[in-house]
DNA sequence: GATGAATGAGACTTCATTCAT
DNA sequence: TATGAATGAAGTCTCATTCAT
């Protein structure tokens, strides 16, 4: 990947504008700290390591974020308004097909969404119970648990009764649980089609009314 | 037997306690050492506040654990083994009641053995992509899954036909989904019988044949 | 020139000081790990001993040497190429003179090389067989052996016929074994002409025909 | 070698005179001394790893000597008059000698002196200079000087006029030197008749009178 | 006498953070 | 603003030694 030593630029205009080049450090730091944590986990990302990564001394790193608390936060917040994105879009689209297309959709999302940069996922998710950092991932998961309540009430006709409140923390958290042990333990389960299909018969067959 | 085996083996216990003092010792060390993780968390579980706590000197905690990773693998090791035997129990029992009461019993015991030292569990499980010490959890989830494997083919006939692996596969990674969450953020719904409904709602569902 | 690398180089200095208050400070701590290893023997040389008498934190200690060790080995290349600095210079000087005086020149040069910092010397010797720190001392010996063996072969004329990679090593050892001996046990025949003038006879006597 | 655990030896004896079994533990407990030292040098000799090895439990190791100091300098004591013994038999045996052959088994002597133990010997000697364990070995050094003094004053008559304190030390620490190098680093010439040779050489020559 | 569990000072080392340049 | 040298609390672990059994 790039590299991201800056060059002493002879020629050109001597100083970006103050706030693009301010952006451009603190889109560097949050860059190297993601991939340090990514590679070394939690424990081996130090200020120092992701300053060096970063390509900035430890000081400009200090200038930005005022702690390795704040910046963690700071990932952390980014990674959830990702993974939110990833939702309201797929929820949008669901909102029109067939049920069984919609749920198929929904665990589709889950997957992709659970995708993106995976190993910075865990490792967020790792300090997750005690660390600052992990609140925006349950916030994520209150909001994808909204749409999906709201989403449960929309297709009321078709369902049975349900508690909307539990069926969608029920639904929320059996397919988060499902993908994450996959990615965990049988990557090779999430390219194929059977793990897709077998969530979705478990979703929907929790909601059609039998028989 | 020889003591004068100085093989690698960096972890597991250095010294087999003789004296009953001893052995009080590795048991005063290994509650401690659950107490601080369960109160501080991975990180802030210093082998010296660990001793501090037990009440004996560091020295002592090294005498009976030749690292850090020792004493957390001896005590995932313990985790382990009290998770292992609540399944076993339950499976035995389920073994021989109608399909949706074993199911519910199945589940009852997941949240019962969820339940054995929550929080530790947790801390554990933390750090399992990363540490040894976590590689008992995914061998016990690898056991319950075998035995649920198990179970479900005893079921078959009263089931729609099942790719058994990943059913099995499926429906642990639910199930521990949906328990997980809860305790974690619903501690309220674990004592109420509207979880344990719902799940088993869910689990039958995905089993039985349609219509 | 990437500061990215991140091999396996646990010796060697950590980091190469580029402002001037830098090099001092890389400057202080060897130097105070001299007078620490000279006052108190290798066992008594904590690195903490070693920071508080340079007068630098631990850590900036560690900046510069990645562990204890490297930072023996910096010491011990040092005093190494002192060392050898001393040999080559009368080595030159004495290839042009008569035989009695050469060997006169090249034993003041062994003496004056002990002389050099003779407590350290001894420190980093003691530790020898075990250390690595002290491979470049077996270096400078062996360098040394080969002017000598060189200056031998020069001189064939003047002397008997003389296995000369023997001969190397025993007036090698000999003459290091008296001057060693002398600067530990009887300091007062450093400086006079007495210690000087046998040992001149000893070599001479040994590589000139007999009558 | 023998295992020196000690059996539950349920016939003969309970216990043996307590003279003869304190003498056998000061014996164990020395030869894991040594046996320690060598395998492992001076840093990885810890009291408690000696008693394992003696098979004697610390507080035993601690009931006869009263610190490890005490201990290392029992060892070194022991092995001076080892050495001391091996050159009172060899200096009274070449008394009667030739000249030469005087010279030849005093120079074979020291080479076996040293190869007496000879881990023992440099790990003893690495912490020569600061430890008190050590003053043995100068004091050795002393009574072989004494010996050698005396000899040369015997053979005054056959040498040319020395000055027999300065010869001495020369004699002593010329052929100490090349011994003790050579089985540092050439142990290929120890068995071999070159070195000595060229070493009994060395000395005869500095004796004789020229022509 | 023998045992071995217990002690705790102190060794090496890391890393979040500060501040003079 | 950027730099990077410096800091020092705190962490893991060892080992000579003591003392209750």
């Amino acid at each position: 990947m790039g590299a991201m030593v800056r060059s002493s630029r002879p020629s050109g205009p001597r100083r970006l504008p103050r706030q693009t080049r301010a952006k451009d450090t603190v889109e560097v730091i949050l860059q190297a700290t993601a991939r340090v944590l990514m590679a070394e986990g939690y424990a081996g990302a130090s200020t120092n390591r992701i300053a060096e990564i970063a390509g900035v001394s430890i000081g400009t790193l200090y200038q930005y974020f005022p702690s390795k608390e704040a910046l963690l936060i700071q990932l952390s917040r980014r990674h959830s308004e990702k993974m939110r994105a990833v939702f309201d879009r797929h929820f949008l689209t669901a909102r029109e097909l067939p049920l069984r297309e919609a749920i198929r959709i929904i665990i589709a999302a889950e997957l992709e969404a659970l995708q993106v940069d995976l190993p910075l996922q865990q490792v967020l998710f790792e300090q997750a119970p005690r660390h600052s950092a992990a609140q925006h991932i349950a916030e994520v998961q209150e909001q994808v648990a909204a749409l999906l309540r709201q989403a449960l009430a929309q297709r009321s006709p078709e369902t049975r009764t349900l508690d909307l409140d539990l069926a969608a923390f029920v639904l929320l958290h059996a397919i988060d649980g499902v993908c994450q042990a996959a990615l965990r333990g049988r990557p090779d389960l999430i390219g194929s089609d059977r793990l897709l299909a077998e969530c979705t018969e478990l979703v929907l067959r929790y909601l059609v009314p039998l028989s």
